[in-house]
DNA sequence: GTCGTGGATTAGACGTGTCTAATGAATAAG
DNA sequence: CTTATTCATTAGACACGTCTAATCCACGAC
């Protein structure tokens, strides 16, 4: 099947949606998120729907087909490799690479895509943490991560990935020493606005929507696997 | 100026059509390098010269303005560049390097090629011997090489550039140990068919059609630049 | 239950790149 | 010169992705 680029930037951004809420996606959603108008994007779903790539209900909502999942999931797979091909082989900053990549993901080949991958060794998470699609495009695994923001005082985490798309706040995350592998000790959540931390010694802090956009993980003691849950 | 690919292709092929005559080009000509119709290269081509980009004389043929051929070498640029990219940095064979270069050429940013660039070396040829504009997009110097086939019986040559477009010409070459630096011995030409050759030692026939566009400067005794033109 | 409102869809338009069919221009052959 | 042939252009159509304006539907407030 033939895609556009425009087809494959909307499978992903319902793919996104999706995976944030786990519900049906709404047309306004998808038009937020592609920066369309909301009849733009109609008329695109009517014709996604056509070809079987989503499900749709009118004036519900639109949900990937499986056919469509596997589309969205190249895209990202593809997305993401470039990303970490350009910081690791062209260095590129974290910060830069998104938008780079959000051109050439639809216009890589598949041997392009195998020779990269192999390059790399098969990374499992690009530069901002969030992780690859495997080339059989399984569906990924679901988010196990939390918002920094949710955090008391007195937790410590690692941060797992954070949010690739604005490149002003990853400057600012990158000059804060944030990234992914990052340890953080949360030393005061505010009511309201700022979480201060503590990294590599250094207390600082984040404003809560900044703060929010972190995922992070439990950093469980020390890297010692005692407790942990599956993880071979 | 935004242009879109097809834009890209068509100035990359009128800039290719006009450097081989030298002479304005034909709406027919364009058609052909472009896969297109009459009506389309001439609904585009007044595109075109709307835009300043190339200069028409209706019935007679178009030219570029330098605007135009200067779009034309960041195309090429970009075009050999990545050429030379994929073979060297991500082991493909140069067989194969011609259409993956044809589409990325359009995409990638400025960032990406002066990052190639640098990678390489800024090297001045890609892998079929195509000399690669610079950064500053000056026009290529004029092209010195002659087609193997006008050669006669007893010349020693240097194979300086091949066709990159054909993939199964390409195979053959590769196959037959014919590529740029390739030394070679005219043993004999047929009047209509093929050109004898011999490459280190070994004694092979190509067709003409093939020895047409294998394109070589004489090899100068042993590489001792005796007699040289002016080469610095 | 009715109704108002916000979100979604339909209607209708436009620019771009492409095509086929019809027409027009340049030129080579007589 | 006149004409036949070839090549280019114009005319008109279509698919695609997008927009604005008009209409429609669902659902929460009453
Ligand atoms: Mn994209
Ligand atoms: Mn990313
Ligand atoms: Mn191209
Ligand atoms: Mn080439």
């Amino acid at each position: 099947m033939m895609l556009s680029d425009a087809m494959e930037d909307y499978l992903k951004a319902i793919y996104r949606l999706q995976s944030e809420t786990g519900t049906p996606v709404s047309t306004s959603a998808i038009a937020e998120e592609v920066e369309k108008t909301a009849p733009t994007v109609t008329s695109m779903v009517q014709n996604l729907a056509e070809r079987g790539l989503v499900e749709r209900e009118k004036y519900k909502g639109v949900e990937l087909t499986p056919e469509g999942e596997t589309v969205a999931l190249e895209v990202v797979r593809h997305h993401r490799l470039l990303e970490a091909y350009l910081t690791e082989q062209l260095d590129y900053s974290w910060v830069d690479v998104h938008e780079e990549a959000d051109t050439l993901e639809h216009h890589i080949s598949e041997e392009f895509e195998q020779r990269v991958a192999e390059m790399l060794g098969d990374p499992d998470v690009d530069p901002h943490g969030d992780p690859i699609p495997g080339a059989d495009l399984r569906p990924l695994d679901g988010d196990e991560t939390t918002p920094l923001s949710d955090h008391d005082a007195g937790d410590r985490v690692v941060v797992s990935r954070v949010r690739d798309r604005d490149e002003a706040e990853l400057a600012y995350l990158d000059d804060a020493g944030i990234r992914p592998g990052t340890v953080v000790d949360v030393v005061n959540v505010a009511p309201f606005g700022m979480v201060t931390v503590r990294i590599d010694g250094d207390e600082q802090s984040l404003p809560e929507a900044v703060a929010r956009t972190i995922r992070v993980r439990p950093a469980r003691a020390d890297r010692t696997p005692t407790e942990g849950v599956s993880d071979a």
